[in-house]
DNA sequence: CGCTAACATGATAGCGCTAACATAACGAAT
DNA sequence: ATTCGTTATGTTAGCGCTATCATGTTAGCG
């Protein structure tokens, strides 16, 4: 029929249909069959059935590759986190995934494993496969990251902290929570308060929750100590750690009671932590909150589960992916965002384990 | 210098350099910086050389998209789960991601929410994106998604559970998960089981243990009853199985007390709801594994640490990932794959629970 | 009846890259 | 000197799609 003279340079790949041989089979050119799947309104109703039809008949599946090429979008959205061991942000990246699955964006996942290094090379990666916008959870990079982000001209959101942000900020202050939890103590009479984290120097949110405590205590006149599991960056081998901190939160209260033989509180740099440490402070024959006081971050189910319940701070994470995908999208469509920056707050858990 | 004759249709979008400028910055053709950064054996190190340093002083990003669409190849792979919101799934995910990371492949994350026609939908989407191979999690798939699958002609990895597979399977025998518990049930003297799930429908691999469990208690001439929470698909709207299933354990442990009065031991599907069954025991002032046993699924670290350690039984889902990434990888490398199924097992975990 | 606007469709030329083939230079083997 | 293989590079022609501009067709209007 057509034009099938043997070019000598032909390489097709696959055997898949093109839309041009859609567009043949409806009678149509190629570029009304690509009207008729991509901009439906611009084309005659009749017109568009034919060419769905012969979609249908031939078992058509768009090349989106062709396509992003051709038009320099791609519907991509990267999202950069450190971590997927930590359900934090797991429910950050439901609330994105299905807010922009919703829209029509596919989400390129990447882990950095808490390498700022590793970060750069994603977003590289990322900016090669032309995504529409992206998303990281923090607001720390290193200068190379900064560079090709303030360049790049696509929408760039921050998640989880608030701060001094490139673009769009989504999240919360952890330095408040921190100061939150730490007043909390002090209500409760807890003037002996050890704060325990790990690996600070990757979990600096939670170095921020830290400096918020202390912040309150000195204020109060009272001592901050800092008691730091499994220095380091959260890059380094993991050990405890791995399982999601319980076993780290069970060595963090022998740990507290050994080398702070006066406290009565512990003020945990997460659920896990906290959880680990009540569990194992029953073990032990600890009364929890008389002998030894728990708190913990994060609002995790489990905390509230148990007896006594966690007291903890609960902060809306899955929320937060959606706010920040929704105002991605805002900005993806043209509309002027309002707001650069938004504080989705936390919430104090009071339980019995203080 | 070069010809800049301004052609009427010119249309390139970003003002990011491409591999030409990059090629004329470094004085050789496009195809050498193409080689240059893609197949470094096969150019000079000197050219290299200069065509890096290009690179770096231009700020050159490949633009992956043309990339694939000229060689048809992508380093895309489509991962299908059912839900993010399950931690079971994103210890599979994280076994992958590591691996396939680290051979320079890109994963395409895709949520079917338990809807086999949103799965059919993402693969044809992950298809339109010349993805090198995809991984589903689970058997199941409707008509559509089978007839693609079959046809596009690229490594399908199936994971979670072993079965008839479409190409590749990495998983492990649930029913035989189920039997092997029983049979611990049974050992401990436990002639009075219940088995408590919820929408099994949605958790059909859940439904697989309850034969299990079925068969080998009414083969030692014992009832095997089956208590369905929220029943139906898990694609409906969530209940209390939307903060992971504590909250639901809890209902279920009541409602087996109330409809199965004789009852002395529950194996339930999963540890989320073991667990939330076992804290909620002890408010209620009942002895585990005394009054009541308790058994669950996964191995969850939380099962771990809680008092009694719960029974339950333990597979290894991060390496299935790995393991699965690994076939995946030698596939489309070439190399013949030995074993198209691999059974990767599991573990009894015995707690104090039972 | 001509003029314009709105709608529907098509021809052409890229998007930025790489596969396939072509060429050149050089030393080793015949 | 001729042939061959190896290595390094270049020329050309797409990959499959869509932006841009052009054209045709119909309705609306004074």
């Amino acid at each position: 029929m057509s034009n099938d003279a043997p070019n000598s340079r032909r390489r097709r790949s696959t055997e898949q249909p093109t839309l041009k041989q859609v567009a043949d089979a409806a009678g149509v050119s190629a570029i009304t069959a690509s009207r008729a799947l991509n901009r439906p309104d611009q084309v005659n109703e009749l017109t568009r059935a034919r060419v769905l039809e012969a979609v249908e008949r031939l078992g058509y599946v768009p090349n989106l590759v062709a396509g992003s090429l051709a038009s320099a979008r791609s519907r991509f959205i990267a999202v950069i986190v450190p971590s997927l061991a930590n359900s934090v942000f797991i429910e950050v990246i439901q609330g994105l995934q299905e807010t922009f699955e919703a829209q029509g964006y596919q989400i390129l996942l990447g882990n950095t494993e808490y390498d700022l290094e590793r970060e750069y090379q994603l977003i590289r990666t990322f900016l090669g496969w032309s995504c529409s916008a992206l998303v990281t959870a923090g607001l720390r990079h290193n200068e190379a990251c900064r560079t090709l982000l303030a360049n790049c001209d696509k929408p760039i959101m921050e998640v989880m902290e608030l701060g001094e942000a490139l673009d769009l900020n989504v999240g919360l202050d952890h330095t408040e929570a921190g100061r939150c939890m730490a007043r909390h103590l002090l209500e409760r009479g807890h003037r002996q308060a050890l704060f325990i984290g790990a690996r600070l120097a990757g979990d600096y949110r939670a170095g921020m929750r830290y400096e918020g405590h202390r912040e309150v205590f000195e204020q109060a006149g009272l001592a901050a100590p800092l008691l730091e599991l499994e220095r380091g960056g959260l890059a380094a081998p993991l050990l405890e750690l791995e399982r999601g901190g319980l076993d780290a939160g069970a060595t963090g209260l022998e740990r507290a009671l050994a080398e702070h033989p006066g406290i009565g509180a512990i003020h945990f740099a997460n659920d896990d932590l906290a959880t680990g440490a009540l569990l194992h402070a029953q073990r032990l024959g600890l009364t929890v909150p008389q002998r030894i006081a728990i708190a913990g971050f994060n609002g995790l189910p489990i905390g509230q589960h148990i007896t006594p319940r966690l007291t903890t701070i609960r902060s809306p994470r899955q929320a937060m992916g959606e706010l920040a995908a929704t105002a991605v999208i805002r900005r993806l469509e043209g509309q002027r965002v309002v707001r650069r920056q938004h504080d989705v707050g936390f919430e104090l858990l009071v339980g019995d384990s203080t």
